[in-house]
DNA sequence: TTGTATGCGTTATCAA
DNA sequence: TTGATAACGCATACAA
């Protein structure tokens, strides 16, 4: 019953309960083929010998891993400023758990890497499924996965960027509707928006989906691209205030910008909400311990996780996955908006 | 040239080279045993061919997964809000991606769940070594491991907790005596410290080093302990500034908590840094991006994941590996501390 | 230098 | 219901 320090395989367990070692494959995996007097004396010498399968062998057999690979892209301060990837990993990781499998987790440097590491694991079967996040406008990974139907993959991406793979969609656009709505509602005429980098296929989504709903409503509508930190965030705070007249109200892209912004308003003595509003896109922790506390659009990116992972799942298990849409976007009204400046 | 739909294995570029499927086997591997004509064609026929080793032929074969195993507690709010995890995963992942080896990541819901991933790591030896997180005082994984000594394992903790298991050490009373001292150092003789639950074995750490440091130093000493959250950080500062006369100083265990910290000095009058400084235990974005600026111990988390896993390989290769000490922790001052008011 | 044969630990097929 | 036996794909000891 103890932990045994040799491999212990199923012909020992055979032995040991005298039978073959196809009836304890059978009676270990539940299959019929059977008695169930035999079964129930294997099971039992099985645990007592304290016998697991082994993973490699049980891969090889049947061209299975139970494994889940996702590929990060390196930029520690990004990864780790932003909840998103943490979030969607605790999302994966608990319900694959609950699965029995594993989540693979590679890191590349550049786009040429992560193409490398999808050949790999395309070529090498090291993975059951793969996860593809971050896709740009005309990705070449998409052409890359309809190639190779036979490698199961899901794209967390706006459906429009996905080509028809089966894709985990977010509602960017309506999030945006969100926002330029609750700030129009306060009075806002004049907003301006401080995006991450341009090349990102959500900042792109995004971008339109800013342009389309401010001009329909009539409102004054600028943007900045910066590469998503607090000394970015604070720059074009910065330079969004010293135009004049200066919009009433920003949306930032992170909260880390939301943030830096913050702090740029109060040193130069703009009262928030009262001079400038200010939101944040995507929520967590640090808009609610901001003083004052920031408006932000929150979605629930631990579930997005978990509906991702059984959907790749279901992939695996031969089922059809067309495009389903991620938890939406919610908006957290805090202190940071108010009603617009009267000038 | 392309890549192939089918598998294609050794024996097919065998026969496409007119060898056997060792002379294959050995070209491929670099290994002597094949003249270097027959390499060279090998190794041209492979390319064409799209040939790629099958990972789980190879893992059973060579009993070694190239897999490093890492078990996440399961704490989506925590992760998301905490940098320490993506930016060891980030470390991790960039030095293994070198050596061509994958992180492994599996979720735990409890440490009961976590002992039984051991467990099966350990069995089915779908790992070719792990990582040991979060440990507490007198850890029962402390045994599994050196129970099982086939199984390579580095503890990421403080020495003291390892009972001798390699080790990656971070030195948290250096840490605490650089906040202490850069405190006294302004004048400050009344210190208070919001910490994280109290069962967390760095929690223990800590508290033994700053009630040391400060005794040491005659200064006045007080600990709330919080879950790690925005609200209890908020919280804990209120009933600190309640008293009288309060701490002139309060050091949080985390960065949220310090800017919540801040938040409610703001919203109390209380002027940080005149009447009150601030400092946070880890550094992030967000130290920078809070105004004023959150005075940190800042520490290279991304370097500590590097150096873990090329312990952990070491481990693999057979070598010893002792205790080895994290890139040192290091003071950012920032505008949150200044000298201690005179009352 | 080359090819044959066997092991790695399962799963699955096919007679008995 | 059983028990040999053949895959699975690669590595390697050994024989040629």
């Amino acid at each position: 019953m103890a932990a045994q320090k040799t491999k212990v395989t199923i012909f020992d367990v055979a032995k040991a309960s005298g039978v073959s070692s196809s009836a304890v494959s059978y009676a270990l995996n539940g299959k019929p083929g059977v008695s169930e007097a035999t079964r129930a004396k294997v099971l039992q010498v099985a645990r007592e010998l304290g016998w697991k399968p082994n993973g490699a062998a049980q891969s090889l057999a049947q061209s299975k891993t139970r494994r889940i690979g996702l590929i990060l892209g390196y930029d520690p301060q990004l990864l780790a400023v932003e909840p998103y990837m943490m979030s969607l990993i605790s999302g994966l990781g608990a319900e694959l758990e609950e699965k029995d499998y594993s989540l693979l987790v590679r890191m590349s440097m550049d786009s040429d890497d992560e193409d490398s590491i999808i050949e790999d694991w395309i070529a090498t079967s090291n993975v059951d499924a793969m996860l593809l996040l971050n896709l740009e406008i005309g990705d070449p990974r998409i052409e890359m996965m309809k190639e190779n139907p036979q490698m199961p993959v899901l794209a967390v991406a706006d459906a429009s960027l996905t080509a028809g793979l089966p894709t985990l969609a977010s509602d960017d656009a309506a999030a945006v509707g969100l926002a330029v709505r609750h700030l129009y509602d306060l009075g806002h005429r004049s907003i301006a928006r401080v995006a991450g980098p341009e090349e990102l296929g959500h900042s792109y989504i995004r971008d339109a989906a800013f342009s389309e709903v401010t001009a329909e409503l009539g409102v004054r509508y600028r943007c900045l691209h910066t590469d998503y930190t607090p000394a970015a965030g604070a720059d074009a705070t910065k330079r969004l205030l010293s135009v004049n007249p200066s919009p009433t109200a920003i949306i930032y892209d992170n909260d880390v910008m939301a943030l830096a912004g913050e702090g740029i308003a109060a040193m130069n003595g703009v009262r928030v909400p009262e001079d400038l509003s200010i939101m944040s896109w995507d929520d967590s922790f640090m808009c609610e311990a901001a003083h004052p506390g920031i408006t932000a659009l929150n979605r629930d990116i631990v579930e997005s996780g978990r509906i991702a992972a059984s959907l790749m799942l279901k992939l695996i298990d031969g089922e059809e996955v067309g495009v389903v849409e991620e938890p939406p976007y919610v908006l957290r009204v805090r202190e940071s908006t108010g009603p617009a400046p009267q000038r």
